[in-house]
DNA sequence: TTGTACGCGTTATCAA
DNA sequence: TTGATAACGCGTACAA
């Protein structure tokens, strides 16, 4: 370290101040004169005075500290929503100690652990492994995005009009057969909506469908193993129908089409491809894909506002707690492309 | 908050010890004799003691913080670095702040403040927009990766021999005639050392070549746009040659390969590809492209080693800084997929 | 408008 | 092996 930091104690022997006026020179400048500010604030950058934003902390307990655990940034939506939520930076100040974390719950635990410890004050969740009513136990707000939350608060996107929003499309266009293509979502998490909503129109509209519910696998590679076998299956099942497919997200979607694209050398008429997500992959296809687009940005937004609001309420001298968990749905956009007429 | 934290002194005045002698059960448990340890251990729990780090760092000066810069999380490149970063907590405990920012140095030079007042131990920037020189003014240890980083330590691919190694690959499949595609990168970053190894190689080789160097614009739609005409171009200008294209991402790669296939329906042996990035898209592709894959792994893992061995060396007794910044590079890998022979 | 005195929760120094 | 006491840097009653 070398020489040690510049503190209060310091400014206020240069200025003749105590420790106090220095401290409200900060919090509440309009209690000095102004040329007592301006003699302050000459000397602190005389002698070179840094923040310690710590110390504030233990004195008046706001860290200002929001802990994010996050599945992984492979995935786009991922990567998307964490960008936003950090750039919320701009209008709340609060800052962010992230965490990756995809092994399991005892390590999860201990990474909240962690962040206790720095006295976050608040939290926002996107993995899954912890259940909401073990979240619900640390006493901070909690915040899940898109997963299970019934101990908690949680916005998710509104995964039944973002998948009736296909169906109904592929209906629309006058395809003659309906297939969803998915890995078997269990019926707790938000995602099974899609499958949901996906059935319950093809009902009302009485077109004939299917559900493909077989991916699984972890790798690119494994994926794309099943989704030519899926393919083919499909491709021969229904030679002279419209398909219309329907894909859990837009990898799925794009390893579709070009699967569609190697077989015809052309996207033939007979299929039409709608995915889920909006990710880069879908407009960078062979073909870009039309896709149910979630509006990350306002998922994130919508996130941290509920976050920071009782964030704020616990400030008060007699905070209001909530009586029960609050969950916001933010509806998804079609955006429509190439893979449907 | 309801009730206060329990702390030192609930813990001492339950256990009938001193505060001393509870933090030593933390920082020393050796000196302490078992039976005491297994009574403190209890009070622990009964009282339900939960740790505030930020008080431990008040009084030893060590936050365990690194700050992170990075542009943004959209290209597969950053997301990818920032996970492998966060994941070094498992072995250094280190906790990181994130700041994203493209918002020009004034917004950097803020955010870093905000690392500053929190005592950050040192700092990783991914980010452009500040100099090297004012990145060392601030008197932390600070690792560059893949930027200009003449004042600082630094971690690069090495551009040249990523380069270099496509620029082979093409050579040794009998291209008639190599073209680098890339934007018009400034020399003083280090992506430069892709265009140089490019025209090194192919002049050692005696190899017919063009730079088109006109990529330009931000979005996705931009540079697409751009990428139609270098691609009508390009297949005008040698329609009976074997043109060997090594471009500057897997994006660019993705969208030439696009045209390709758009406009002959397969990918003809008059063409070979090489991008740059090993991103998901080149695995995704309606043919999976050849690219040079960073080893964003070992740079992160170099560069956080880098600073980890700085930050501990500032805490000894009579820490001795580096005489000048280091740099280091790690080789990229030829991945070779279905764009080259 | 300004100052005094104490608290925030932990560690470090010295002494016992 | 244990304890008393003074930091660490800032905020906040309360008083002046």
């Amino acid at each position: 370290m070398g020489k040690k930091q510049v503190t209060f104690a310091d400014i206020a022997a240069y200025t003749n101040f105590s420790k106090t006026t220095i401290s409200r020179y900060f919090n509440h400048p309009d209690s000095l004169t102004l040329e007592n500010q301006e003699k302050i604030s000459q000397a602190l950058d005389t002698l070179g005075y840094k923040k310690n934003k710590l110390a504030k902390v233990l004195a008046n307990g706001k860290s200002e500290f929001i802990g994010i655990i996050i599945p992984n940034l492979y995935l786009h939506y991922y990567s998307e929503m964490l960008t936003q939520i950090l750039s919320s930076y701009r209008d709340f100040h609060y800052k962010f100690l992230v965490f990756v974390s995809d092994n399991g719950p005892s390590e999860e635990e201990q990474y909240i652990d962690e962040l206790m410890a720095y006295q976050i004050e608040g939290l926002i969740v996107l993995s899954h492994t912890l259940s909401s009513e073990k979240l619900a136990s640390y006493q901070i707000p909690v915040i899940a995005i898109e997963r299970e939350a019934e101990h908690i608060c949680g916005v998710t996107s509104d995964n039944y009009m973002g998948a009736l929003q296909a169906a109904t499309l592929l209906i629309r266009d006058k395809c003659d057969v309906l297939i969803h293509v998915n890995a078997d979502v269990p019926k707790s998490i938000p995602a099974y909506d899609r499958i949901r909503a996906f059935e319950d129109t093809c009902q009302e509209y009485h077109v004939p469908y299917e559900l493909n519910l077989n991916v699984i696998g972890d790798s690119y590679q494994d994926i794309f193993a099943q989704m030519k076998h899926i393919f083919s299956d499909i491709d021969e099942k229904y030679p002279c129908k419209k398909k219309g497919i329907f894909l859990a997200n837009d990898t799925y979607a794009n390893m579709f089409l070009n699967l569609i694209f190697q077989k015809y050398g052309c996207f033939p008429d007979s299929y039409e491809l709608v995915g889920f997500d909006n990710s880069p992959i879908a407009s960078e296809a062979i073909l870009p894909i039309t896709t149910v687009g979630q509006q990350i940005d306002l998922i994130a937004k919508t996130a941290i506002e509920l976050l920071v609001q009782q964030m704020e309420e616990r400030k008060k001298r007699r905070p209001v707690p909530l009586s029960e968990p609050i969950h916001k749905q933010i509806t998804p956009v079609l955006i429509r492309r190439d893979t449907t007429s």
